[in-house]
DNA sequence: ACTCGTAATGCAAAAGATTCTCATCTCTCT
DNA sequence: AGAGAGATGAGAATCTTTTGCATTACGAGT
């Protein structure tokens, strides 16, 4: 149940919430700004304020429910976390984007930090590029 | 000379320009954002509007010159392009950036993004974590 | 060096993203 | 059901970055 990710996040359980949580579950796609989730839960006809979805947004990143990423283009997006740690490829034309996690790459990282001095906390890679989708535009 | 590079990138060799990359050129820290360098170079006495410095740093990325980065944080950060690219590790107790440059992580993105159908462009790896320096606030 | 056309600048206003304030409302516990 | 702590919504505020526009500064040609 949705609800006790919310309770042994340390959160009260309320409806904006919960309204948000099953939006990132079910949301495809799965990274999102605070102005998607926003909308998205006003056209479901959810009465909710953009302030309280920052607000909802920032507290599931602290628990851990939720990834905060900063790709290119001014505004964070979120997705929802499985667990599993990933990596991204963002498409440069569509904005499509796509995981991967390889072993080799986060070994190295962990190695690369400690040869600097610093206890690697978190990460972030990004590969931006050209997908070839069909349907992606700026193709010709 | 600083005005080849700003000639060679297609634009006029103008006193803001020139001042800009000069302060780049000269910055300790490399990575710093527009805001700074317009305080930088206020206090430095020159006389600059904080939309021009925008503008140039924009124009100096378009041209290769300098590179942005998005670090945590909400804003921007520029660092004068030297030629050989290279990836970050940021403190995030103090904020302290250490450069650098691996063959077997750059090798596994460029086989990653093709087995993804990707075609890649650019990529940006950010490490964070605890750095060990003695005076790094946070630490105890 | 001088002039002119174009591109660049500075300022202020605008736009976009995110945070804050505060009065009101809603969980949770009893 | 009632009390208290915590959460919400609306709008104001803040911060970063962009844009419009009148003025100014390059630099190609003389």
């Amino acid at each position: 149940m949705d609800n006790q990710e919310i309770r042994k996040a340390g959160l009260k359980v309320t409806l904006p919430r919960v309204k948000i949580l099953e939006l990132l579950e079910a949301s495809v796609p799965r990274h999102v700004s605070a102005e998607d989730v926003y909308k998205m839960l006003l056209e479901k006809g959810e009465e909710i304020g953009l302030a309280t979805v920052y607000r909802v947004l920032t507290q599931f990143e602290t628990a851990g429910l939720v990834t905060r990423h900063n790709f290119e283009g001014g505004h964070a997006v979120f997705e929802l976390d499985r667990g599993e740690h990933h990596d991204h490829i963002v498409c440069v034309l569509c904005g499509k984007v796509e995981e991967f996690m390889d072993a080799t790459i986060e070994e190295r990282q962990k190695e690369i930090a400690a040869e600097h001095g610093f206890e690697m906390e978190d990460h972030s890679l990004i590969i931006y590029g050209r997908c070839n989708n069909t349907s992606c535009p700026g193709r010709e």
